[in-house]
RNA sequence: GGGGAUAUGGUGAAAUUGGUAAACACGCUGGAUUCAAAAUCCAGUGCCGCAAGGCUUCUCGGUUCAAGUCCGAGUAUCCCCA
């Protein structure tokens, strides 16, 4: 018998479904779309076990989809622009541009080696002019609707990197690449208008059943809706224009708890001090050091300046709080300036024990009295009824909050507010991997866009790296350009976009991927939304979010009409391995370890060697399976079923070895299956075939028939790990029938059949190979997904266990369906209740028809 | 500090949503085959016990004829947010 060498049938039925064409989609055909998708991949050279994960994943859906008589969607492209493409064109000396295009033809080669259903016509990469210069137009278009606008705004800047992050991209104080600590700068900067649709993108959560519930609370937080209170301030003695200063509370039941005021360093007030006292401007610049991010503000040490001013309390007369500059503040958060309630806040609370100011209790927890309570180093931030506060005195918090809000508005000193936490989106990058923004500075006629007919804006071909700051700012000619509106000498915006741009539309141009313009919109209205994402979770918040806003704004400057670009998402687990360090502390690849007598040895010197927790394969950890190595040896229909089995799709993967050498020695047991197939009959079984089986055989096709029921119900939940282990049962099953015969043949060929059908989702070479063998010449990834026969998906009888005080002491063969009376009777006439009950009166009999006798005594 | 998730054999995990806990797989043990090994096949495998039997879903308590599943309290790990 010839040995299972996966090589010589995947290649050959690659080819055959490429020659087939089979896995076109067709733009408005009659059967229903389905239109599945799976996160693109950074072109970075090689795929990793992540990807194969990801995009196995989605195949199942989309060649079942396709079985069950779906026009199916099923495109794969290139999120070609980013920073590494720079990186390596100063480390290497090749051109981005040249590098990224080697990089997506040996991927693709890759890919291609997995066998998945993809629409190969539709790839795209957004690093192409005939994909970017799309995006320029919708961003020229967003410009005329103020939906993109430019300001000078505090940023994050990256000083290794030389460029701005999104707060997104700042963790712990640090670039999320170079992890050098982020610094603060201001700068001019292009923003796109998310915060516009900030109620909206958070109601529409609500809609997005088919999500996972962990994605959209997140969304849901990052959104980060409250409502509160805006109010003035009278100060003392106004100072220029500022007779007032605005601030913005979320717990405005506290106001007389107010003990000072605090603004921004960055408050346009404190920007007038500064110019007057270098010791503000000292403050403030220290501010700068800490970087934007929440995260950093809240543990850093919170610092203040007290200026001279004073402002009066609204609500009580001839109360006057001191004003301070503090680094605590945000300015980009409400109106930039806060009042302290230290008794409720912990933050205030740390400031006032540093600044000695006083701390006035007005919440009074329950079980507390409202003369003893009081604050020590830990704020009160919970409910409780309200003391100390005038009128107040006894309402409950949320009462509080509406009865100050009413009196504030009532003396014209503010009004409800409602704000977010969501900021809008700076999309300037100083890079020359990205998309470059349409627009020319002219000194005469300010900011002006390119004009239509001259887009794309591309970058300039040959360009230096290597210098510090922007290589197309560097770059000699590229950026000097005469204005469009007058003439005159004038330089091209030199920022690029934002990379999450590309990433935020790019399943509309696989709608209608040659198309001149961005898309066709009754192929979009046809085609979206996309039915089925998968992805990362690491994706959770920016790319969705983004791509949430992007179809709405394009609908609104009249690119399509949609709101929800994804209807269904599911968030794939990491896949993880060990990870090992040899005894002088270095990391070692799995291939460099083996495992010895007593633990993990290396393989070099039989050394000792420290095993290391299980966690995502990582390069730095050197715990990574090389996907390519592992399709050579094993074949990808292993590789595939592998990531498929055990784990649930949303949680973590371990790789092991062990694993892997299942999942090959259960295709090769296939492969065995298929070189000895019965011959094909000459007529298919019926229905009425049954009556003339052995029972073995009506035991065989039950099980398949319930295989084929089962993976059904369990791909449409995505549990495809129970999916497999059906395959397994069937498999079992089929090798252990042994009857010869015609009509144990005939079964068998039906069995096998149905076999080859169900497993194609997961295994699609064996799948074939097996199918074609049995004696079928149209493909099985084209044929329609078999029926299952409801006659054989219940038995005549059941098993039913018998307790006795709710425990198990028999079980029992009846009838289904098999009326009370009787099954108590049949319950107590077994020895084993007889023996339990000896001594005992029945009290009662429970019978869940089908599944259990309890008798009670 | 707030919010969320998870906790089941040696391991990854199932459990018709309140009804026979541990399907399927890995690993392990024994056997067959082999000069030997690999591969393959057969049998066993939650724990304690020679057995009868008892115990078992992180811990403690509760509801119920019946709890992995529901309720309350706690512990541990992870994620998000501050």
């Amino acid at each position: 018998m010839s040995a299972f060498v996966p090589s010589k049938i995947e290649k050959k039925w690659q080819v055959a479904w490429e020659n087939a064409k089979c896995f076109s989609a067709e733009d408005f055909s009659k059967k229903p779309k389905y239109y599945v998708l799976e996160m693109f991949p950074y072109p970075s050279g090689r795929i990793h076990m992540g990807h194969v994960r990801n995009y196995a994943l989605g195949d199942v859906v989309a060649r079942f989809k396709r079985a069950k008589g779906f026009n199916v969607l099923h495109p794969m492209g290139w999120d070609a622009f980013g920073l590494p493409a720079e990186n390596a064109a100063i480390e290497r000396k090749t051109h981005p541009a040249k590098w990224t295009r080697q990089n997506i033809d040996s991927m693709r080669k890759q890919l291609k080696t997995i066998g998945l259903s993809y629409d190969w016509l539709r790839e795209l990469a957004t690093c192409e002019p005939d994909y970017y210069k799309h995006e320029q137009l919708m961003f020229l278009k967003f410009l005329e609707k103020g939906l993109a606008y430019r300001k000078k705004s505090w940023v994050n800047w990256d000083p290794f990197e030389n460029t701005v992050l999104a707060n997104e991209q700042v963790v712990d104080g640090c670039g999320w690449r170079s992890g050098v600590p982020v610094e603060r700068r201001e700068l001019s900067q292009w923003f796109l208008n998310i915060t516009r649709y900030s109620e909206e993108l958070l109601n529409s959560i609500k809609k997005l059943e088919n999500w996972p519930e962990r994605v959209r609370s997140m969304q849901h937080n990052w959104i980060g809706r409250s409502e509160g209170l805006q109010l003035k301030f009278k100060i003392d003695r106004g100072i220029y224009d500022y007779s007032e200063l605005e601030v913005f509370t979320t717990r405005p039941d506290t106001l007389f708890g107010a003990s000072f005021v605090a603004i921004s360093a960055h408050h346009p007030l404190a920007n007038y001090l500064a110019a007057e006292s270098s010791e503000v401007a000292k403050f403030i610049a220290d501010c700068d050091g800490l970087g934007t991010s929440e995260v950093a503000i809240e543990q850093a040490e919170k610092q203040g300046f007290k200026t001279e001013l004073l402002v009066h309390h609204p609500l009580i007369n001839d109360k006057k709080l001191p004003v301070y500059i503090a680094n605590f503040v945000l300015m980009d958060y409400g109106t930039g300036a806060i009042f302290g309630c230290p008794a409720h806040d912990q933050r205030d609370l740390d400031f006032a024990r540093k600044y000695d100011l006083t701390v006035t209790e007005v919440v009074c927890p329950e079980g507390e009295k409202a003369g003893t309570f009081s604050i020590k180093d830990v704020a009160y931030t919970g409910t409780g009824t309200i003391i100390n506060s005038g009128s107040w005195n006894g309402l409950d918090v949320e009462a509080a909050k509406n009865v100050a809000i009413k009196e504030i508005e009532a003396i014209g000193a503010g009004s409800k507010q409602v704000t977010f936490r969501l900021r809008d989106w700076g999309i300037s990058r100083q890079r020359y991997w990205g998309c470059p923004i349409p627009i020319i500075h002219c000194s005469a006629c300010g900011i002006v866009s390119v004009p239509e007919k001259d887009l794309p804006v591309e970058l300039p071909n040959k360009i230096e790296f290597g210098a510090s700051g922007n290589p197309l700012d560097n770059h000699p000619t590229w950026k000097h350009v005469a204005c469009p509106k007058c003439g005159a000498d004038s330089v091209r915006e030199t920022d690029t976009f934002d990379t999450f741009f590309e990433s935020s539309w790019y399943y509309l141009r696989f709608v209608d991927p040659m198309s001149k313009s961005a898309f066709n919109a009754e192929k979009a209205a046809y085609w979206m939304p996309v039915d089925q994402y998968i992805g990362g979770v690491e994706h959770a918040v920016l790319h969705l979010l983004y791509s949430r806003f992007f179809s709405r704004a394009l609908s609104d400057v009249g690119y399509l009409n949609l709101d929800e670009p994804f209807a269904g998402l599911m968030t794939q687990g990491m896949v993880c391995h060990q990870s090992f360090k040899s005894k002088d502390g270095q990391w070692l690849f799995p291939n460099e370890v083996k495992k010895g007598d007593r633990g993990f040895v290396s393989v070099v010197d039989n050394l000792p060697v420290q095993a290391g927790r299980v966690e995502k394969m990582s390069k730095s950890k050197r715990n990574v399976i090389d996907p390519e190595e592992i399709i050579q040896l094993y074949g990808a229909d292993t590789a595939r079923l592998f990531m498929l089995s055990d784990s649930p799709p949303d949680r973590d993967l371990e790789w092991t070895e062990a694993g892997v050498e299942g999942s090959f020695r259960f295709i090769s047991k296939i492969f065995k299956l298929s070189l000895e197939t019965p011959p094909r009959p000459n007529r298919q079984i019926s229905l009425n075939d049954l009556e003339t089986l052995s029972v073995n055989a009506l035991a065989l096709l039950k099980i398949a028939h319930r295989s084929v029921y089962i993976i059904s119900e369990n791909i449409e939940k995505f549990a495809f790990n129970k999916c497999v282990a059906q395959l397994h049962i069937l498999v079992n099953a089929l090798s252990s029938f042994k009857e010869k015969g015609e009509v144990a043949n005939r079964i068998k060929h039906h069995v096998l059949e149905l076999l080859a059908q169900i497993l194609t989702p997961f295994a699609p070479h064996i799948g074939e190979e097996l199918w074609f063998n049995l004696g079928n010449t149209r493909l099985v990834s084209t044929s329609p997904w078999p029926d299952v026969f409801e006659k054989l998906l219940n038995d005549d009888t059941i098993e039913v266990a018998v307790q006795v005080n709710g425990k198990v002491r028999a079980k029992l063969n009846l009838p289904v369906d098999l009326p009370k009376q009787e099954a108590e009777t049949a319950a107590l006439s077994t020895e084993e209740v007889k023996k339990h009950m000896s001594g005992r009166q029945i009290k009662r009999i429970v019978v869940v028809p089908n599944r259990i006798i309890n008798v009670v005594g």
